[in-house]
RNA sequence: CGCGGAGUGGAGCAGUCCGGUAGCUCGUUGGGCUCAUAACCCGAAGGUCGCAGGUUCAAAUCCUGCCUCCGCAA
């Protein structure tokens, strides 16, 4: 059971492994994009490409439901960022339990975003840990645990990509080490944090804040769903790529202090943000040079 | 039929309202200056103006249809 990229990563992996997938359940194809057509999740896609039976209810605390886990049989669930909480009675049904991924090293970062909060915060290192699930959000025993590295500049994209594959090996060797009876167990220690999921207030640039921040907010976000600031025309920028440094700005947070060498430098609240590579609204992504060739940027403008 | 923006030399844009010589910033390239340079000065190359029709003496510009790209919202 999941949904996005990094769960079709697994179920690929998972399938190499030559492992029998009864059936993978998924969230409903949603509306998306422009026309708002129907846009089918990662899994979905991954799933149909191996023939594999996909499943997607509305609702799982159905007895429908129920009966349909119950003639698939699995003898283990494996979930990846699925999307909903699953309730006792499928958490009860494999023979060997209901295991989770989770893109964070446990039992920090519970929850939805535990990737862009991790690099929001500034963290050098997170990973992927196994669990067995239980009935609270990312509460569960763990298995075990990858831990990957994050990069000076490493954004949500990069960490995604490493976590996927960390995810993916993982999931493999928890398989096997779950039917082999050799997985352990291991009650999550304190010391939990939460990484709620994002909103549009942490997708919007406060240059009050520090750049240092700033910097990280934007690598967290990158290159989906993307910071933001305001231009002067009221046009909205989404800022795809950051530098930053200590040095005062010398001109109020928000404004553009130079676009010398292919930089935007930007003030903030403390030391200096370099935007490196926009959006504007209705364009494609580009460099800050080119933004600044096109004059839709000048020293002065004011961003918010 | 959810709302909206955009397709113009290699890149980013102006020009479109109000038809009449293809423009700006940058890049590329030749030369100059300099101890030197991504800096500065002079010159050059490079464009079927997204596609197809229509109107007109004349269309990047006006009309019709189509294609493509993108932001928002969900």
């Amino acid at each position: 059971m999941g949904t996005p990229e990094i769960a079709a990563a697994v179920l690929a992996a998972i399938s190499d492994a030559g492992h029998d997938i009864a059936g993978v359940v998924t969230q409903p194809d949603k509306p998306k994009g422009r026309g708002y057509n129907l846009t089918p999740p990662p899994v979905k896609v991954e799933a149909e490409r191996r023939g594999i039976p996909v499943f997607q209810p509305e609702k799982i605390r159905t007895e429908e439901f129920a009966r349909l886990l119950e003639g698939l049989a699995p003898e283990l669930i494996i979930v990846v960022a699925y999307g909903k909480i699953l309730p006792a009675n499928v958490l009860a049904l494999p023979k060997y339990g209901c295991v989770n991924a989770h893109a964070s090293l446990l039992p920090k970062y519970r929850g939805s975003a535990p990737i862009q909060r991790a690099i929001m915060n500034g963290e050098r290192e997170t990973g992927v840990t196994a669990m067995y699930m239980d009935e609270g959000v990312d509460t569960g025993d763990m298995i075990s645990s990858i831990r990957v590295p994050i990069g000076d500049g490493d954004d949500f994209g990069v960490v995604h990509d490493k976590l996927a594959a960390a995810a993916a090996e993982l999931m493999v060797s928890t398989a096997v080490a779950i039917e082999a009876g050799t997985a352990e167990r291991t009650p999550q220690p304190d010391g939990a944090t939460y990484a709620p999921k994002i909103t549009n207030d942490d997708m919007k640039l406060d240059f009050t804040k520090s750049a240092e921040s700033l910097a990280n907010t934007v690598r967290a976000l990158s290159p989906s769903p993307s910071a933001y600031a305001t231009d002067g025309d009221g046009c909205r920028l989404r800022v795809l790529a950051a530098e930053w440094d200590d040095a005062d700005s010398g001109v109020l947070p928000g404004v553009v202090a130079s676009v010398a060498g292919g930089r935007i430098a930007v003030g903030c609240g403390r030391g200096t943000l370099y935007i490196l590579r926009c959006q504007p609204e209705g364009k494609r992504p580009m460099t800050a040079a080119d933004l600044c060739n096109g004059r839709r940027i000048r020293v002065g403008d004011a961003l918010t």
